[in-house]
DNA sequence: AATATTAATCGTAATATTGCAATATAGTTA
DNA sequence: TAACTATATTGCAATATTACGATTAATATT
């Protein structure tokens, strides 16, 4: 196999498993971490914070893109870069949810 | 290739990126959902609410049990699954971080 | 127009993941 | 002890991911 039956979940689960699918990797912990210490939106120079090919760095911001976590737009010859608030906040409502049901819970046995 | 390069990046980066992944699937979030709803430890009885094989169904329990999302103690014969708090935590506070973060951002161009 | 710059895409090799049948292991019960 | 129940492990096939060299596409600069 090496398919995931996504069929068989939500949509619910599926998108929040994409979404946690692309953080899924220290490349990408760190591309998201760099956008965030510049505090603002970075165009191009995310190459060389990375030690890693360009191919391959462009290859993690594709996937933080498809999965809505980041955003890309043209600005002249290069791409300006930022984070998307929108799937963080989805993925970190989840996360809000997880702890509020946690707060509630006893856990006598493990 | 296929393997990260894990070498290059602090352990933060590489804990994040591992916590992630093992949500990065639609039948871990769903066995996470399911232990949230029971709102106690579950004994046995996960491998009934999903729609895979028993095998695959214990392969990622056991791949949530190895990033430290969940606890699993012997409950007699069968085993006793519940959150790992710990692990959550962890989480929790990267997004936490971007969420502060994202406050005190312009975001002008995207 | 020719050259440089920036980033995406293609092709490919190495490795990882997903899913399950078959089997093994361990505790429970008859 | 033998049969039963619950979960783990093994082995394997199909597919996905990671990484990068080579190339391409698009815009700037000279």
């Amino acid at each position: 196999m090496g398919a995931s039956k996504t069929d068989s979940f939500t949509d619910r689960q599926n998108e929040l498993a994409i979404l946690a699918k692309a953080l899924g990797h220290p490349a990408r912990i760190a591309i998201i971490e760099f956008l965030l210490k510049v505090e603002t939106c970075i165009c191009g120079d995310i190459v060389n914070e990375l030690p890693l090919a360009q191919p391959t760095v462009s290859q993690h911001l594709k996937e933080l893109k498809n999965a809505g976590l980041i955003k890309g737009n043209f600005e002249g010859t290069s791409i300006c870069y930022c984070i998307n608030e929108l799937g963080f906040e989805k993925i970190k409502d989840f996360f809000q949810d997880v702890t509020n049901h946690l707060k509630k819970k006893k856990n006598e046995c493990c």
